[in-house]
RNA sequence: GCAGACGUAUCGAAGUGGUCAUAACGGGGCGCACUCGAAAUGCGUUUGCCCUCCGGGGCACGAGGGUUCGAAUCCCUCCGUCUGCGCCA
């Protein structure tokens, strides 16, 4: 969400950005929203105006009243001009002004950053980097459902009848290493300077509303039937409402968290053949981490975000690569956003397990966050993170760590988590 | 979940229809003075948002409504906190 005294000053700069978005049908929006905005501010005025004479008067009242001049309390009384009725109208009409702004405001895209490659799709999204040789081994790589099976690790028949399609059982070491994966990306991101949090795992509408769009949120959230209750998409929800309406202290920043959390996700929308099995649910779990900071760090912090990530998937031997997003691409919120794609030597493609994004003061103006600085208030920047969301990212690790024999070896880092062994055996 | 009490600044807290909202009183923080330095003491300072013709004006006493010329104060709804009881991993 931007600045609507920036759309106001910039309005050119705001429509040369919709461009750059490819999504011109928005550009008459910027012209609506500068004129609801000075219609919004002539009422205000009028409306404080008449507030204004209000108090004057009511205070000459009790000036009166307080002297024990009673009966020219009264005279005064009578002739006020009750201007209670206009000033009502002019505030209803501005709360009606303002909602109307405000969803035009939601709707126009944040400024992208100028590093963002222009283009119109994903298909256009930029490489930045590429780690680890992309293996094709020369014996069969099978479904990932089907190496969870050598195992007797999965359960999607069962799923399917206590749950439905989207859910899955995982069972022994397989759900010993989906559980491993997410003790040591925790332990990873802790060793990083990162404080570990648990956050609560539903949050109130008004929360919801904060931290994404209403079209978002319908494709997304399930609610709690008869409470004001969501359960979270990701720990990302509740992580940054922690922080709504609040005032940082400047010596406090950057805020660097790793929180974990189940999420729950609708996932409306097409399912094609590569989404079957564990690749895209309805429920599954995920280490995340959020930075709150100054503006002036924010690009820093993305560029380690995404970096810990690719170590991540690195310590793990699974080969990956960083895609910007371009302009087509990217979210409305964000200004700067990678996907971090692991090696499917299975697909010969990668594929996404990660998405890094800089929201910059967008989530902030929206929400309230701001830091109290020496000289006045500032909105903070907010930036998040995927660590690591199993079981998805088990499709990765299984398929690089796949042997011929059908064993899968454990890397090294997370043999502690698996009780020391260094494979697992069918 | 039930019952009672409460919600005012950084904290504790006063105010119960008007001259009481930067907001009494006290604590904390910061600055200054005294001191070789510190403690003690004294003085000063310490909310955020919106509009602005830069003179100023408006809003916020948990949130939202109502009564009134005027609401922190009276009424209604909701939220939260504490205490007790109940229930529970």
């Amino acid at each position: 969400m931007l600045d609507i005294k920036f759309v106001r000053e910039n309005p050119d700069a705001v429509k040369e950005n919709i461009k750059k978005k490819f999504q011109d049908e928005k550009l008459p929006l910027v012209d609506e929203a500068i004129e609801l905005d000075a219609k919004k501010r002539a009422n205000q005025q009028e409306s404080d105006e008449l507030k204004a004479q209000k108090n004057k008067t009511a205070k000459e009242i009790g000036a009166l009243m307080a002297a024990g001049k009673r009966e020219e309390a009264e005279e005064v009384k009578k002739k006020v001009k009750d201007n209670g009725e206009r000033i009502a109208a002019l505030d209803r009409e501005n709360a009606e002004l303002s909602e109307k702004l405000t969803k035009i405001m939601y709707t126009i895209p944040q400024m992208i950053d100028p590093s963002v490659p222009i283009g119109k799709d994903d298909s256009e999204n930029v490489e930045i980097q590429k780690y680890g040789e992309p293996v094709v081994p020369d014996f069969e790589i099978p479904y990932h459902t089907k190496i969870m099976e050598s195992f007797a690790g999965i359960d999607m028949e069962a799923a399917g009848r206590v749950a439905g399609n989207g859910f899955y059982y995982l069972l022994g070491d397989i759900a010993r290493l989906h559980s491993a994966v997410l003790s040591y990306a925790r332990d990873f991101m802790i060793d990083r300077g990162f404080t570990y949090v648990i956050p609560p795992f539903m949050i109130h509408g008004n929360v919801v509303e904060g931290v994404m769009s209403f079209p978002e949120m319908d494709a997304m959230m399930y609610k709690i039937e008869g409470e004001d209750l969501y359960l979270i998409g990701t720990s990302e929800h509740s992580m940054i409402g922690r922080f709504i309406d609040s005032q940082l202290p400047e010596q406090d920043m950057p805020l660097t968290l790793t929180s974990y959390s189940p999420c729950f996700r609708k996932e409306k929308g097409a399912h094609g053949l590569e989404e079957r099995g564990v690749y895209r649910i309805h429920q599954f779990e995920k280490q995340e981490m959020i930075v709150v900071c100054k503006p002036e760090d924010s690009p820093f912090w993305y560029d380690k975000l995404w970096q810990n990530t690719v170590d991540l998937f690195r310590s793990l031997d699974i080969p990956v690569r960083t895609l910007e997003c371009c302009s087509g691409d990217l979210a409305d919120l964000k200004c700067k956003s990678c996907d971090v794609e692991a090696w499917s030597p299975r697909q010969k493609k990668y594929f996404e397990v990660g998405s890094c994004s800089n929201l910059g003061d967008a989530q902030a103006r929206r929400l309230k966050i701001r830091i109290k600085g020496e000289n006045g208030n500032y909105l903070a920047h907010t930036l998040n993170n995927t660590v690591v969301a199993p079981p998805r990212m088990l499709i990765a690790f299984l398929e690089n760590n796949l042997k011929a024999d059908g064993s899968v070896s454990i890397p090294e880092v997370l043999r502690p988590y698996m009780g020391g062994k260094d494979k697992l055996i069918p």
